[in-house]
DNA sequence: GCCATTAAATCCATTTTTCAGACTGAGTTG
DNA sequence: CAACTCAGTCTGAAAAATGGATTTAATGGC
């Protein structure tokens, strides 16, 4: 996990990976979002790029000149469960702010949590558990 | 979520928790095993107890000195899911390193994942699912 | 073709952090 | 009392973040 932490455990980058996960690609728009500067932000979709979070891609609606997007990879959606459950935790131990953003299910909307999941498939308590090292 | 990593988003914080979740509790040893500046360890560990999410209390074994121990709170202990959510992450695609720690279940110690949990109670898949902003 | 506009950066000077290592102080052991 | 351990604090150099101005590239309108 300290590779993981490297990679993604600075504040724009988590804040950057939820902007994308929320379906928002252009420099501006994030930028405008999050109020990072330019240089961080530019710094940081190039090192997402590097790693293989996400990807530039050029892309031209008709009548419009070229335009870049940023789009997650699919390794950067998996992200979306770590985020969530950062997302949850803040929801639970520091709620106050605006209402929150939530995982839902595409087909009935029904909204879901992240939680630990047994090899049968069942929902386990996370008190029930302990790490091991190997 | 901006609150969440804002207080955790770091690297140190994040790879601090970890080793707390890991049941490292004593400064010394916390060092050791990250490497970090012993300045910046103390700032980081005066920022989580700050912030609720460890404590900082006194302990003593018959016939030592005093010492201090920083241990996880609940709301600190929380953090094992998004961490372990990372964890997997990281697993998955960028493994490379040391053989990983896994969570465990207590009793038997068949290991657990983070997933996604409907609110019937059953596993979904993530693709299956996209955000809902507020 | 020329100008204004927009998106996507980069550059710059200033302030903050980080870093590695030396140092401090309290309590303990020899 | 000298040496050692733990838990920090202090320090000065190096690296990174910041907000703002500037640059580059591609348009569209005139």
């Amino acid at each position: 996990m300290a590779r993981a932490a490297d990679l993604i455990g600075d504040r724009w980058t988590l804040l950057i990976v939820r902007e994308a996960l929320y379906g928002v690609t252009r420099f501006d728009a994030m930028q405008a979002d999050l109020g990072a500067p330019r240089s961080v932000l530019s710094a940081r979709l190039k090192h997402l790029c590097d790693i293989g979070v996400m990807t530039k891609r050029p892309y031209k609606k008709p009548g419009e000149r070229q335009r870049h997007q940023y789009v997650l990879t699919s390794r950067g959606v998996d992200l979306a469960l770590p985020l969530t459950a950062l997302m949850q935790w803040g929801d639970k131990h520091l709620r106050d702010d605006a209402p929150p953003a939530q995982i839902v299910e595409r087909v009935s909307g029904a909204p879901c949590r992240v939680g630990l999941i047994s090899e049968q498939g069942a929902p386990v308590e996370i008190g029930k558990t302990t790490f091991k090292i190997a």
